[in-house]
DNA sequence: CTTTCATTTCAATGTCTCTTGAGATATTGA
DNA sequence: TCAATATCTCAAGAGACATTGAAATGAAAG
């Protein structure tokens, strides 16, 4: 994860409608949701819904596939990870002793 | 970290200067650095660099300090920590035997 | 106390983003 | 094929945000 990609996957997330989804298919596994699912459970309509979860793919959060009618998403883990990992590299020039997150250990 | 408080930190952080400045001061570890020399650093104007600034110090990710006659920011590590843990609170129902992240390990 | 340095405030401007509602597209089953 | 279901696309309007430059504030040093 390069910088534009982390400031693609940070927009993304900083709505609140997105933040929920995206909660919503870390919750939910490696299986997804059908969008339908999502939606009821967002109370979001269909074209406010497809906005979002378009976004949330573009900036590769997460995944798609076709199942008959409906199309299931699914939270895209190693991209998540990623983030977190760019957000924390290099922290505190390498030296664990003076750093504190490593010390707080609930990452 | 409550969710309120998820978006307001994903939003700060969703801008390329105040990501910058994050990571800038992420990686000078706890003794932070003074505003004029991340604004070197960045090549931000004096009155841009304080917008961001406060910005993310409004949203709990930084801190600041004055010494002497300038002010030296650091970055606010539990609220990252928290942060990271309210993106993947709950991951997979808590059944770790089908969750991604935790066989990637490299969160 | 005055000068100097560091940072903040302010208003104006241009740009980007979210929502809404109507219509279009794709897939399945009768 | 026709109808029903599920999702997507599009354009327009309202609102939020970042940048700029000039001026103002605040604290410290001489």
């Amino acid at each position: 994860m390069d910088e534009p990609q982390a400031l693609t996957a940070l927009s993304a997330l900083s709505q609140e409608t997105r933040l929920r989804i995206v909660r919503l298919l870390v919750m939910a596994g490696p299986g997804g949701m059908p969008a339908g699912s999502i939606g009821d459970e967002l109370g979001a309509s269909s074209s406010r819904l497809s906005f979002h979860l378009t976004h949330l793919e573009h900036a590769g959060l997460i995944q798609s596939r076709r199942e008959g009618r409906s199309i299931r998403y699914s939270a895209a883990y190693e991209a998540l990870s990623g983030l977190i990992a760019f957000l924390m590299r290099d922290c505190c020039q390498g030296r664990p002793e003076t750093c504190p997150p490593a010390a707080l250990g609930n990452i």
